[in-house]
DNA sequence: TGATAAGCGAGACGGTACGTCGGGTCTTCCC
DNA sequence: GGGAAGACCCGACGTACCGTCTCGCTTATCA
């Protein structure tokens, strides 16, 4: 793992890394979370289970790594030219992904592991969080430099808008589409966003 | 099932009702969901399997009743006087709700459940999204009547609006606490109120 | 196993043991000793893993048994009306028995690993080296009863010739067949025989 | 493998051949046969299993050079003079060695797997069988000149003989030491040979 | 002296079997 | 007929070794 480490022995295949990950994918797909199994990942994969036992300690680390590709995947900042078009798109690109039936209930089952597994909620934080809030700091600056919203004066205040925003977006819309199981269309899409955009422009951060 | 019928036989005890169902709970705190075995349950029940299996078809059911009865015991609704005290009060109500470990885990837990169960979807539903819901609209009907809302002129956006503020509310306080893993401390919670209100103050919904 | 425990729950299926034997003994035939996997015993007997493991602790356990079966079932007291006569059928059975290599392998695997586990040397001797004993026993009994051989006047003695005489015939038949590698043909066991019955009728054993 | 072959390229370490035997040896004693493997056998070695798997195709292979390495070690034949005293000397040093856990399981090891090995069994008669013999032939030699053995007329059953000693003497006492599982004290080895030299004297081999 | 050829340590790899665990069913005896 | 006990089938788990492979590096001999 370290940089300097593994200068000796066999290097670990890359070509495996990706079949495993494509592998799992597809066996979410197939048969979905519950019925998932190593051994179906790696006959799937064309690998021994000791080559993927050697990369994820169990089933909830590898699915996390495999959601995690599907958003870098399927997420991307449109730059629409305009901030609440621009999270509109985003806000449908993410719903558009809840609606996989495989990801809703991995997503879901990973979190509720993590929930007990503080090794876990780590590899969910630097695979998914940290990753896909780059989609806010990008957003957020376009929108500053626009004039969309007001420039940051301060870095500190700056990150903690950016986790406001990430947890209202993606938290909002994971309630919406699975607890309350209503359906984030472009209706709610449009009121939401518009809801956002105002209380982001009108009520500055605290000093903190 | 039916009352008429069984009328012969030794009847069920309630008794082996109540501890298989102290004991899932119990389990669920010690151990959390994915780790819960059923054979666990009936042992700390002082209960055979067989007993534990003629009353729930399967874990699942087992379980989601066991969760539903633990938040029935944690969910109470405070009454409070001003919107963003009232707000501002609900979220950190909720948050130490979700601080403790078997709700935090039951609750993510059966929402990943939900996603592949209809049947447990609709319970969810009634059993805790409903009667939050309750909550929400007082709270609007409240600051409309003191002026810090706009008055509703449609039934229909009144309700839509309730929906959104209850996604944005359960949604961002359920993604920070458990996804980003911050506190939802004071702090924050006035960040998050102030931009709430803000939003819905200046964003009128559209006519929908 | 206590003669008074198990009054409670299913007992064990008696049809589970014989065809769980019954298989190993296949699987030897079949596939040898070093082959033979705990995986292929159940599914040949149709029955599963578990019920294998609740009854031996491992691949060598089992096989004792299964070789013990085999001999139970192949050495038989001829009773041909001569000590002389009678000894040398039951050398040949043996050898007969020896020369089936999935039992010659067996035995000796066996025995090898009993070198390091005193558990299963404990199985061989009760399973195997005392049932077969009672071969020397009753022909020791008919060959005093007809004077071939002076009869015991103390019991010690008794069971201390008994020993010598199954160690000397089961030693030397296997070390002919399987170190020495030479056959255990009715020459051979003229000369063996003739030369066993003169030692135990001339040498009176030690006091002790 | 020819000498003139592979004269160029690194040359093989002698140091590893030695280092390599030496840890199979020790291995042996502290783990014995089945519990043995590769891996800890190169570890022990402070070598790669590749340098292994060069000198030796499989396990077994290496684990049978070992042990005749271990026998060729332990295996003494020491000069006697009266044919009883011969006799029980040569079995309290024989039962001497069994009482070693590395030769014991060794050479149990060793026969089993020649069972299904022509060349193993080759070497096991060459390296052990026959070289023991020859103190057989020694023995019986001497007695006939005392006159404790009819003298031989034809060399045929000379051979036959001695062969049959040889079986009797090792296959009775391993069988005692291993299988039976009871000591080789002096008490039974006077009856044993007492026993055994009465038959040697009184029952001539058929003429075969 | 520098190319060539093998040896070597390290460790990843595809496999196979292991022994265990849990789910959900069935069978026995007791109340 | 309910209940406790526990055996049963099934299927997945995560581990351990096997014997092979692929690296980067070392150490010989030959040109």
């Amino acid at each position: 793992m370290n940089p300097q480490s593994r200068r000796t022995g066999r290097p670990r295949s890359a070509e495996a890394d990706r079949a495993i990950l494509d592998a799992t994918r597809a066996a979410l797909v197939d048969t979905g979370w519950s019925k998932l199994t190593m051994g179906d990942v790696a006959a799937r994969a064309g690998v021994a289970k000791t080559t993927l036992y050697r990369r994820w300690a169990n089933k909830n680390e590898l699915v996390v790594d495999a959601v995690a590709a599907v958003f870098d995947e399927h997420l991307e900042f449109p730059d629409l030219g305009d901030l609440r078009a621009d999270i509109e798109a985003v806000v449908l690109q993410f719903a558009a992904l809840l609606e996989l039936p495989e990801i809703r209930t991995a997503l879901m089952a990973v979190v509720a592991e993590s929930t007990r597994d503080p090794r876990l909620r780590a590899r969910i934080r630097t695979e998914i969080v940290d990753r896909q809030k780059r989609l806010v700091l990008l957003g957020r600056a376009r929108a500053q430099d626009r004039g969309d919203l007001p420039r940051d004066t301060d870095p500190a205040p700056a990150a903690r808008a950016a986790d406001l925003i990430f947890d209202m977006v993606a938290g909002t819309v994971v309630h919406r589409a699975l607890v309350s199981g209503e359906p984030v269309d472009p209706e709610w899409t449009r009121d939401f966003t518009a809801t956002l955009i105002h209380g982001l422009a009108a009520a500055p951060l605290t000093a903190g």
